[in-house]
DNA sequence: TTGAAAGCGTTACCAG
DNA sequence: CTGGTAACGCTTTCAA
């Protein structure tokens, strides 16, 4: 429909200069005659040039000025998550101004990630792996391959992967803290998935075994820290509706074998593990105590406000910007692991024995 | 810190083949020797060859792969809205299993859309506005002259943008006769944001006329094509707390001169409409009749149902993934208007007076 | 079925 | 400051 668009070399052709001329007016060189300069811009508007082909800028550059975030679910469920959300705004917040864009890899139904078909089509200078656990995942196998460094967010340590994570172990063992000097005994854990694989139900050894994600098992890690071994029930999400089951799997029994206190591995279970508390007629924190993780910004929880481990996701989203960044350039930063801070809300009280 | 990665050219030369055949192997080619191509598997594997280098590749195909995503804010602000995410999902959905990756073009603060700067290094087969006004836009501008194809989601009708939206005005339309029949009179608006820049309050013809979104426009026209004017008040995005803060402006009066229904532009803001009435001691339907538009899925209003119109924004997606598929192989697609679905819910009732 | 050669549009280098 | 020329890594005719 139309015709071929017009090359640099037409644009110096046009202008009656050389085309190692032309590019370098359009690489902002200093080193060109401000006339010259002129010409050439000149020219490009009357041919109508958009400025140099991206493709053949990167074919010689050897950068594409592109980052992969892979995303592990579908985007109708990644993104419902803010921390999800949170992050990838501070990873592009870092990016954007370097002239770097973001590419979305989301995985689908089957996969927790993109396939490999599809990645191996994609010129990445980079991969941040956002909300998607990495152990034995083919497609990090191929990116190993192409050469593609990458940062693993809450991600294993492994050498030849840069970590940005958070103390999700000490936040959650100061959240085990609270409730334990609140004087709870019986406490139970409303865990994240282990890995994407739509299980839910109480969390045994074997399941244990297979968690995928560096977070949910840190968290874990935390809570038993200080309250020794505690009973888990697995979310097949990390989503309002899949914390309010747990609980109901947790809760609707006789007050004297509930627990007296519930730690969501999320802000969003959380607040699942809020509503079956009411559902159930449960008054918290008189009945009830919760406690999430994230610190995200609920405001239809209002007036309750959420006792939570927050973590800074932005930054941590930053954090993740920044070491891309510093890949693409061969550098290899370290591995940044960020704090996170206990904020006492209105949902957490003593425990009703001890009251 | 590693050195250069193989090119097809060592594979080929390792597997004693020319590089053209060595490239057939990788194109699946069914005109190759079945063991000529295990024996350029085999050199490929064992000098950890990743495959085609997708730049190369692209230069050659003139194609990238690559759709970009305008999506106007920040994202932190722009998929807060279950509208934008549902509607890259739909993206996502239909572009990944063709192997094209979808990148993401993020306003800031400043802008609302991505700089020319960061447009013009990244090669783009085509372009989705999807949750961005494009009128006067400088981006959209580049677009063009790079010769880049445009899929505009609620966008405006234009010779060279292939447009994708749905019956807002109809839609609309459907709310206020619904409102009308219930017996209200005094009917107030609370619009989205008519564009990107921060303005809240009472919509004047002045500030109207600098409307940037197709659907807002037509949201509009929609109930005043029943209903006559109507006062209308502007929220300063599409969020919950905006929501609020408009309709406290037009909530907190005497009965008299209060109105008995509020048209919200979005579920979002009807949200935050019906936090205002219950932080007011409104009684919804009794005191006040809410409605919104999309159908989003807000489970933490339940028990109450908003009566909204229901858009169906996946399929939407889908069509605009589709539309940029289309104009990837050179197809000029038609413009689509999905229809909209009226949802009575619990949150209307008959006007005060009238019962 | 395989090989040779011609680009794709640009940038980087080296002369002048 | 400007001009020539060689890559960048691949796909795609066209012959053999």
């Amino acid at each position: 429909m139309s015709r071929p668009r017009p090359t640099l070399a037409a644009v110096a052709a046009r202008a009656g200069v050389a085309l190692s001329t032309a590019s370098l007016v359009y690489s902002g060189s200093e080193r060109v005659a401000p006339g010259t300069r002129e010409r050439v811009l000149g020219a490009a508007a009357e041919l109508g040039y958009g400025g140099p082909d991206p493709v053949a800028r990167s074919l010689r550059s050897r950068r594409s000025g592109i980052v992969g975030a892979v995303v592990g679910e579908r985007l109708m469920y990644a993104f419902r998550d803010p921390v999800a959300v949170l992050l990838l705004d501070g990873i592009t917040e870092v990016l954007g101004p370097l002239g770097v864009g973001l590419l979305l890899l989301p995985g689908d139904r089957e996969r927790s990630g993109p396939s490999v078909a599809q990645l191996s089509r994609v010129p990445l200078d980079a991969a941040v792996y956002a909300t998607c656990g990495l152990e034995d995942d083919p497609a990090l196998e191929h990116l190993r391959r192409r050469g593609v460094p990458v940062v693993a967010v809450e991600g294993p340590v492994a050498d030849d992967l840069v970590l940005v994570g958070i103390e999700d172990r000490a936040g959650s063992a100061a959240l085990a803290e609270h409730l334990r000097d609140l004087g709870h005994r019986r406490v139970a854990v409303v865990a994240m998935p282990l890995r994407l694989d739509g299980t839910r139900g109480p969390v045994d050894a074997a399941r244990r075994s297979l968690v995928h994600y560096r977070d949910v098992r840190e968290r874990l890690l935390g809570v038993e820290q200080v309250l020794g071994s505690v009973p888990a029930v697995e979310a097949a999400a990390n989503a309002v509706e899949e914390g309010e089951r747990a609980a109901r799997a947790l809760l609707d029994r006789p007050a004297a074998t509930r627990p007296t206190a519930v730690v969501a591995q999320s802000d969003l279970l959380a607040a699942g593990v809020l509503r079956a508390a009411a559902a159930l007629g449960l008054a918290v924190p008189g009945d009830l105590s919760v406690v999430g993780f994230d610190g995200v910004d609920l405001p239809w929880l209002a007036p309750a406000v959420l006792t939570t481990a927050v973590q800074p996701t932005q930054e941590k989203g930053r954090a993740a910007g920044r070491a891309a960044a510093a890949l693409i350039e061969g550098r290899r930063p370290d591995d940044l692991v960020l704090p996170v801070e206990l904020r006492v809300g209105t949902t957490t009280g003593p425990a009703p024995a001890a009251r």
